[in-house]
RNA sequence: UGGGGAAUAGUUCAACGGUAGAACAGCGGACUCUGACUCCGUUAAUCUAGGUUCGAAUCCUAGUUCCCCAGCCA
């Protein structure tokens, strides 16, 4: 079985995948070679993941290779504080760039030379009008633009300006170096675009060697055609950059040609993924931070227990095609799930806890066995204490349950899990009427769960105990916004006033205490949780990465 | 009204002139010391109108709807 043939088999097919066996099966190229190429100007999030997949999944599965190259060419926007994130982000998400770490500005000698030869053909020219000037005569969708004043400039003058350009001679905005390529164009990319302009700013790589900075149209081709990148992969709204990108290749003496194509991004329900928007979403403080896990950041998403293997698994999901459409969260979850059940250890943990005295249980207290993994017995079991006071979920009780309640109510019996059958006696409440307490009384006989007599139960509830569990915070959380497809213009409009849940009054069973605690972890019937950074001696902190399915909740 | 794209179950993606399939969601059931997991079953789609063809989601024509482009951002 050829290579294209096994991937076809083996991974999910898509256009891109296609284009790429075909190439290799028709001899165009030894090896494939794609490249990931980031603006390092806000940290990466789930749509880059797709686009990290798609990337570094082709290069393994046809044998090639991925480059990691920083698309560097504005340094008013880019910090060295997002280049370390980037790395350390693909890096989480499984990907390996080996020794094809690029970057735009290690190409910025060549391609000020290439700037210079597009000149002396007379195919580049230095114009002087104000940016105004530029936009006004560059036309309309449906009108041609007119040509620039300067566009007919001698080469030597151009030289000269240009080379005054790169020594700082001119202040920001004063000239650009524009390709001449057509100002009639249906397509404004075309209508002579901009190849330089004058930056005076710090670049976190080159520092202030440059003063001039070449715009991405005119870097992004020709950075690709010298790392050899034989299939450019980018986003549908580079679909009519891609005459521009040929053009370059066609007039400049690049060492190969690469293709682009192009796939729709990912855009995901209930979330925002413009790096614009995160950004404010940070600076003004509507989040705690670019790893806040409400942000759909990887480093939000590690935060919050997603682990990278969810995140592969949910790109190979939703595919990639060229029609733009809006993902559901739900697939996501489904995801994360998928790789939690396998991977999580089994505690228990009270979210909102209601106390229950045992009135029957006279002895000291004693522990009972637990199993940490219900399909993985190499997970071994715990002891867990039980006592005559514990805690269970507020939701596990009913004063007068519905029909299809199968959990505590008064007269009725459950499981407690690992435990006792208990039976619900009475209800205790204060002067408010709010239920504080529930009195019941156990079957002795049914220690560990199972009833001699076989009589069944319908439900199962988890509890810890009141004496020996420790008390913890938990962070649950709901998307960011409150509509599917939220208006980026008002986003700050659209946010959910309850997106964040904070819970102080948990309680965990003391093998969630520091240093005990596994990771991942299910809290029984709950969900699968993640201990947070923001966790103390003592004080254990725990977000909710997702919650297990609940049938009972949905009908 | 210029240029470039896209339309298939509720959602995402297949089907590359030859029986419209999958995953998720939904519904029904089995199992269960997690109302989880797992398993079984099931509902559900080709934007419209013409045409070519023995045969069209696929090719042609004409429409419709949606997305992108007028940065010295990427």
């Amino acid at each position: 079985m050829s290579v294209a043939e096994k991937v076809q088999a083996e991974a999910g097919r898509d256009f891109i995948r296609d284009i790429v066996a075909e190439d290799l099966a028709a001899g165009r190229h030894k090896t494939v070679v794609t490249r990931f190429p980031p603006e390092p100007n806000g940290y990466l999030h789930i749509g880059h993941a797709k686009s990290i997949c798609l990337n570094f999944g082709i290069a393994q599965e046809f044998g090639g290779r991925c480059h990691l190259r920083f698309d560097d060419t504005n340094p008013t926007r880019e910090e060295q504080e997002y280049i370390d994130a980037i790395e350390a982000d693909v890096r989480w998400l499984g990907f390996d760039w080996g020794d094809h770490l690029y970057h735009a500005s290690d190409y910025f000698e060549r391609l000020y030379g290439w700037a210079e030869e597009l000149i002396r053909a007379g195919k580049a020219y230095v114009d002087d009008q104000t940016q105004d000037e530029m936009r006004l005569t560059r036309g309309t969708l449906t009108e041609p633009g007119q040509a620039s004043p300067f566009r007919e400039r001698s080469a030597e003058e151009n030289l000269d300006l240009f080379r005054r350009m790169r020594a700082g001679e001119f202040p920001n905005g004063a000239r650009v170096l524009r390709a001449k390529i057509d100002m009639a164009s249906g397509n404004i990319n075309l209508r002579d675009p901009v190849l330089y302009r004058i930056l005076h700013a710090t670049h976190p790589r080159t520092g202030d060697a440059w003063k001039i900075y070449p715009s991405y149209d005119y870097a992004h081709g020709q950075s690709d055609a010298i790392e050899g990148v034989t299939h450019s992969i980018c986003t549908l709204e580079f679909e009519d950059h891609r005459p521009l990108y040929d053009w370059f290749l066609e007039n400049l003496p690049v060492p190969s040609h690469p293709h682009q194509y192009e796939f729709a991004r990912l855009n995901l329900a209930y979330t925002v993924l413009s790096k614009r928007v995160l950004n404010q979403l940070v600076t003004g403080r509507h989040v705690s931070g670019w790893d806040d896990p409400r942000m759909p950041t990887l480093a939000g998403l590690r935060r919050r227990g997603v682990p990278p293997a969810a995140l592969r698994d949910f790109a190979k999901r939703i595919g990639v095609a060229k029609a733009n459409s809006l993902v559901d969260l739900g697939l996501l979850d489904f995801s994360i799930r998928e790789v939690l059940n396998k991977s999580a250890q089994r505690r228990m943990a009270v979210l909102r806890p209601l106390k229950v005295v045992i009135e029957n249980y006279d002895g000291p207290g004693e522990e009972l066995e637990a199993v940490n993994h219900p399909d993985d017995p190499a997970a071994g079991t715990r002891r867990v204490k039980f006592g005559r006071e514990i805690f269970v979920e507020q939701d596990d009780f009913m004063e007068s349950p519905p029909k299809k309640f199968f959990r505590l109510s008064p007269g009725a019996e459950v499981r407690l899990r690992y435990a006792y059958f208990i039976t619900c006696r009475d209800v205790v409440k204060n002067a408010a009427g709010n239920i504080v307490e529930l009195r019941c009384s156990y079957d002795p006989a049914t220690r560990g769960g199972n009833a001699p007599d076989g009589r069944k139960v319908k439900a199962t509830i988890h509890w810890v105990s009141a004496q020996d569990s420790v008390p913890a915070e938990v962070r649950l959380y709901n998307p960011l916004f409150t509509r599917p497809e939220p208006d980026v213009a008002n986003f700050v409009d659209e946010l959910n006033p309850n997106s964040l849940e904070v819970l102080r009054d948990a309680r965990l069973e003391p093998a969630l205490a520091a240093g005990n605690s596994p990771e991942p972890v299910q809290f029984e019937r709950l969900g699968y949780f993640a201990r947070d950074r923001d966790s103390a001696p003592g004080k254990p902190v725990f977000n909710r990465t997702v919650g297990l399915r609940d049938s009972y909740a949905k009908a």
